[in-house]
DNA sequence: TGTTTGACGGACA
DNA sequence: CTGTCCGCCAAAC
């Protein structure tokens, strides 16, 4: 797996980074921006997830905020897809201390 | 061009 | 532990 391409447009990079979260692993949204190059722009990563297309294979699912909690508009649908994969709420959060994806 | 919004984060009480 | 407040920044108004 390369790096993260500089030079693509800053969705494309949170694309590869998403790739790269593992199954049963989950990441932060400040993470995700990191991993990809841009600090500090956190809510530019939601706002890219928010108008990922209906049906993508992206594992969009694997990422919540610092700290722990679903934040996307429509949470039952997430939560199913993490506990497909074997991550387990407590109290409506997810233990990064367990589930922490750490490349 | 100024203001508001948002799938955020971190510091603080 | 939770709630509040403030910094951040691109897009939408």
């Amino acid at each position: 797996m390369s790096p993260i391409d500089e030079n693509k447009k800053p969705e494309t990079r949170v694309y590869q980074v998403l790739n790269q979260i593992p199954r049963g692993k989950v990441a932060s949204y400040g993470q995700v921006a990191a991993l990809a190059g841009m600090p500090s722009h956190s809510r530019l990563v939601g706002r890219i997830l928010s108008n990922l297309p209906r049906g993508t294979r992206l594992p969009w699912h694997r990422v919540i905020n610092s700290q722990g909690r679903i934040t996307n508009p429509d949470p039952a649908r997430q939560l199913a897809r993490l506990e497909e994969e074997g991550i387990t709420l407590i109290d409506g959060r997810v233990s990064l201390k367990t589930y922490g994806w750490q490349p």
